[in-house]
DNA sequence: CTGAAGTGCGAACACTGTTCACTGTTCTCG
DNA sequence: CGAGAACAGTGAACAGTGTTCGCACTTCAG
């Protein structure tokens, strides 16, 4: 009898790829961020309690530790969910805006907008004051996350190049080495020029973005601050020489 | 004898337009700012403690309720002077910046650049996450001080269209009520279109420094993030149609 | 000179993150 | 199956924080 128990747990096990324990502890897990993010989410993440988190899962503050080193861990662990979260929405935005690569790129940037917009206490987790002693790890998640939404952008920039509807831009000055790698490591036909307009073209959605998580547009443009970053987007069209 | 005295001092009272008491606290005042300003320095905003400045001048920690009502009103002042300080220094850069009105604009966009790269926890003050429980007052410092440096921007912005350095961008868009009312309020010949592309391109370059400040560019620049910065400037002169 | 206002301190309270010794439970392996 | 290791969880404690309160002392104003 215990036998056929084993045997089905077994499979179980390798189904799940987990034993029991392992399952309870993944949702207790998951309980743990649950709560945190649902305290991030009301209060911003400086004010992010472990004691609160703690009490919220009916925990003893201690516990808490079996699971994440301390504070630092979980909020670096939430960082990371929501750098990938961040990539996941503009690349999902890139590949639903079907259409031309310039309607493509676009729908992407409007995804950061939205999940933004959306989730703001998140994006500042990202892009916000950094915690006082984290030191984002190189060839960490974060970076990882990086990667994906810059390659993102990037394929379709050089897509929009190919098919003529963005010529390389004058640069004013020289190519530099590190630009002209990664150029030739995306693809041994991309003009270098393209690396540093995609960087500021995030660059200046970026900062429209930011701004606008942060009310700094309110002033002029109260709850209607879309028609700002909608106006912005068609400037940069313009000035690609992209009439959409 | 007495009466000598009191008169002298009352000639220092009107002088300095305050009492000897007066005097003491502010130059109290101006010790906990600076001692906060150097912990902010060092590690950040949100790490700023009052029990620590309250060591680093030899007060007792209950002693500075006297002068703020707590860490958030000393945080808020803070914030007020970075502001004003920031503002500032983008006059400065301004006017300093002689020649046509296209380079006294970079001028100040550098000066911001600068201003940021070079205390950066103080930038983070100001456009980090902001400070959980603080709301910033209508009609208060802060928004003055960021009406200050969009008027300057504005002012130059006006300047470069009459001088025909800069041709009234096409939006794509109708002209918001609001734009359009600020516009009138500057100057009654300025064409209202010119604030979203002003606003804009603050905004772009807000960006670029944002990221700069968060080491989000490192990964492709190391170092030397400056080139790409002077990059940026040169697109948006191109964009503009000047060469400079 | 007297009362009022301002200045500063020590003790205390309610929090926070974190550690440590201690109990059960659950898994692993001989 | 059973002994021992690994895990999960707790309560007490420590150091640190922001903040309040009552008390002394100094400085000002009338």
């Amino acid at each position: 009898m215990s036998r056929v128990f084993a045997q089905l747990f077994d499979v179980r096990k390798t189904d799940s790829m987990t034993t029991r324990r392992e399952r309870l502890r993944a949702s207790t897990i998951e309980e743990i961020k649950a709560a945190a993010l649902c305290q991030i989410a009301e209060s911003g993440g400086p004010s992010l309690s472990l004691r609160g988190v703690a009490r919220e899962i009916g925990m003893s503050p201690a516990g808490l530790y079996r699971y994440y080193d301390g504070r630092d861990a979980l909020l670096t662990d939430l960082i990371t969910d929501a750098y990938n979260d961040l990539a996941d929405a503009v690349e999902a935005g890139m590949v639903s805006g079907r259409g031309t690569p310039s309607e493509r790129f676009v729908a992407g940037i409007r995804a950061y907008r939205v999940w933004a917009i959306t989730s703001p206490n998140r994006f500042l987790l990202i892009f916000g004051t950094p915690i006082p002693g984290y030191e984002a790890p190189v060839d960490g998640p974060t970076v990882e996350a990086n990667r994906r939404m810059g390659e993102a952008l990037f394929r379709v920039g050089i897509e929009a190049w190919r098919t003529g509807q963005m010529s390389v831009p004058t640069l004013g000055r020289d190519v530099t080495e590190s630009e002209h790698q990664l150029a030739a490591q995306i693809d041994p036909d991309m003009p270098a020029e393209l690396v540093p307009a995609m960087l500021g073209t995030w660059a200046h959605f970026h900062g429209v973005v930011t701004l606008e998580v942060l009310h700094q547009f309110n002033w002029m443009y109260g709850d209607g601050t879309e028609v700002f970053f909608e106006g912005e987007i068609e400037r940069l069209l313009n000035s690609l020489g992209i009439g959409v």
